[in-house]
DNA sequence: TCTGGGGTCCTAGGACCC
DNA sequence: TCTGGGGTCCTAGGACCC
C-alpha cells in the first residue's frame, strides 16, 4: 500500500502561542526573542511581513521595531511547552501513530485512511485552531521529505490555504520547481551553495541528480533525501523518542562574569538541571565536558575559550558527584583576566540506568540506594514547587550572571498566580 | 551597551592489535 | 631504496535539524 504522511506545522509558533493570550495582538506585528533577550527567533507573519529577518539581532532592528509599533517578548518557554502538549494531543486524534518531531511540528501517519486526504487536512487544521488557538498548515506526501515540500508550499501558495496532498498529483515536477534547493529538509547553508555550484537551484533540479554524485558529495543522508524526492520511503517514522546521548545545559550570561566564585556558581546550575534532565530520562552519564568562553563578537578584547573532559569512575545521575567532578574540570580551565560569557556543561556517553556493569569501585548498594532516594526527593520537589525552588546549596542564590529576559508574558497556563483575567459584563 | 540553545549523524584518520 | 593487511575503537570535525 502506498504511504502517506503529514507533516504538521505551527505557523510562526512562539508569535502565535503569545497572541492566543493577548487578543489586542490579533493583527499586530509580534517578534519573540532567543534566551537573553538576544535574536528574533519567531516572526508572526505581519512582522515578517515588515522585512524583519529570522536570527537578527534585536539591537540591529530596534528602528524597524519602534516605527511600526512590534510587540516584542523575551521567550517564554513554559507557555510554548504547554501550548505545544495541547496542540500534539489534539493531533493525535488524527492518525494511529505519530512522531513528534519538534515542538512545534509533527509527522502523522496517514497511510490507508479511507478518505480523501485534502478535506481531512483541513479537518485537522480547523480543529487545532478552534481547540488550541495555533494556526497551523499541513502538508501531506509519500515520504516525510515529500510531506516537508508540501507544508512549505502550502505556507508559500495562499491558493492552498494551508493545506496541499502532493500524494496523488500530476503536477509534482512542477511545484518541486517551485521550491529551492536550499529549503528541501537535509539539504543546509554548506550544501546548497556547493549545489549552485553545479547549476542546481531547485527541488526538481536536485531530485533529478544522479545517486552517485549525491553520495559522494552528501554521504547517505543526502542520498536519503534524493530517493525520498522522487517518492522512495527511507525515513522511517519514530514514535518513541530515543533517549538522548548527550545532554547539554549551557547559556550565555547577562553581563560578563569575572570572577571564578560567580563561573562556579553558574556551572554548579547547569550542572543541576543536566542532571535533572539525566534522571528524568532514567539515565548514567559516563563523563562530562566543561567549556568556558568569552564574547567572540568583541573585536577589541581578549579572547579565549577552553574546554575539557573527565570519565566518571562509575556512571552516575547523581548531581553532587557530577559537580564534584565539573568544578574540578572548571578551576583547571579558568584564567585569570578575562570576560567570560559562557559556561556550559555536557553530559556525555548516556546509559539506561539498570544496563550498567557493577564495579569495585561503585559504592555500597545501600549508599547508592539513599543517594537515589535524596534524587527523587529533588526531583519531585522541584516539579510539584516550581523548578529551581530546591537546590543544592552550590548553586547559589546571587545569580549576577543570569540571563537578561526582560520582556517575559506572563506563565498563563502554567502558573496559578499568572493566569488570564477575564472581565465579565 | 546588546549577537540563543540543544541535539543528531556521518566520515576520515590515528592508535592499537593480531 | 623497498617496510603487510585487516579489524576495531576512538576522536575531531563537518554537515544537518529545530
Amino acid at each position: 500500500m502506498p504511504r502517506a504522511f503529514a507533516l504538521v506545522d505551527c505557523n510562526s509558533f512562539y508569535a502565535s502561542c503569545e497572541k492566543v493570550f493577548a487578543p489586542a495582538l490579533a493583527n499586530r506585528p509580534v517578534v519573540v526573542l532567543s534566551n537573553n533577550d538576544g535574536c528574533i527567533v519567531a516572526r508572526s507573519a505581519e512582522a515578517k511581513a515588515l522585512g524583519i529577518p529570522m536570527g537578527k539581532p534585536l539591537f540591529q532592528c530596534e528602528g524597524l521595531i519602534k516605527r511600526h509599533g512590534v510587540a516584542v517578548f523575551s521567550s517564554n518557554y513554559a507557555l510554548y511547552g504547554d501550548m505545544s502538549a495541547r496542540v500534539m494531543a489534539t493531533l493525535g486524534r488524527f492518525t494511529p501513530s505519530m512522531e513528534i518531531y519538534s515542538i512545534d511540528e509533527a509527522f502523522l501517519d496517514l497511510t490507508g485512511m479511507p478518505i480523501a486526504l485534502t478535506p481531512y487536512g483541513r479537518r485537522i487544521r480547523e480543529t487545532v485552531l478552534r481547540w488550541t488557538g495555533i494556526p497551523v498548515s499541513v502538508g501531506i506526501g509519500p515520504t516525510k521529505t515529500l510531506a516537508k515540500v508540501a507544508n512549505k508550499l502550502a505556507k508559500q501558495d495562499p491558493a492552498f490555504a494551508g493545506v496541499l496532498d502532493l500524494t496523488g498529483r500530476l503536477d509534482r515536477e512542477a511545484l518541486l520547481a517551485k521550491i529551492g534547493v536550499e529549503d528541501v529538509w537535509g539539504i543546509g547553508r554548506q550544501y546548497a551553495a556547493m549545489l549552485e555550484r553545479h547549476g542546481v537551484r531547485t527541488a526538481l533540479d536536485f531530485a533529478r541528480l544522479p545517486r552517485d554524485f549525491v553520495k559522494k558529495r552528501m554521504t547517505v543522508g543526502g542520498l536519503h533525501t534524493l530517493l525520498e524526492l522522487n517518492g522512495v520511503s527511507c525515513l522511517p517514522l519514530e514514535q518513541a523518542p530515543a533517549p538522548k546521548k548527550s545532554i547539554v545545559s549551557s547559556r550565555s550570561f547577562g553581563v560578563p562574569v569575572t570572577t571564578l566564585e560567580d563561573m562556579r556558581e553558574a556551572l554548579a546550575w547547569h550542572v543541576s538541571r543536566a542532571a535533572e534532565k539525566l534522571r528524568a530520562q532514567h539515565g548514567l552519564t559516563s563523563g562530562l565536558l566543561v567549556y568556558v568562553q568569552t564574547n567572540t563578537f568583541i573585536a577589541n578584547e581578549p579572547q579565549y575559550a577552553a574546554s575539557d573532559t573527565t570519565a566518571l569512575p562509575v556512571p552516575t545521575a547523581h548531581t553532587s558527584e557530577l559537580l564534584r567532578a565539573g568544578l574540578k574540570l572548571l578551576e583547571r580551565l579558568f584564567k585569570q583576566g578575562y570576560r567570560y560569557k559562557k559556561v556550559g556543561v555536557m553530559l556525555l556517553g548516556i546509559e539506561v540506568s539498570g544496563s550498567v556493569q557493577g564495579s569495585l569501585l561503585a559504592p555500597a548498594k545501600e549508599e547508592s540506594q539513599r543517594r537515589k532516594a535524596l534524587m527523587r526527593a529533588l526531583d519531585q520537589a522541584n516539579a510539584k514547587w516550581g523548578k529551581e525552588m530546591v537546590r543544592l546549596a552550590a548553586t547559589g542564590l546571587k545569580r549576577s550572571w543570569a540571563m537578561r529576559q526582560e520582556r517575559r508574558s506572563p506563565r498563563y497556563t502554567t502558573m496559578w498566580a499568572e493566569l488570564p483575567a477575564v472581565k465579565a459584563g
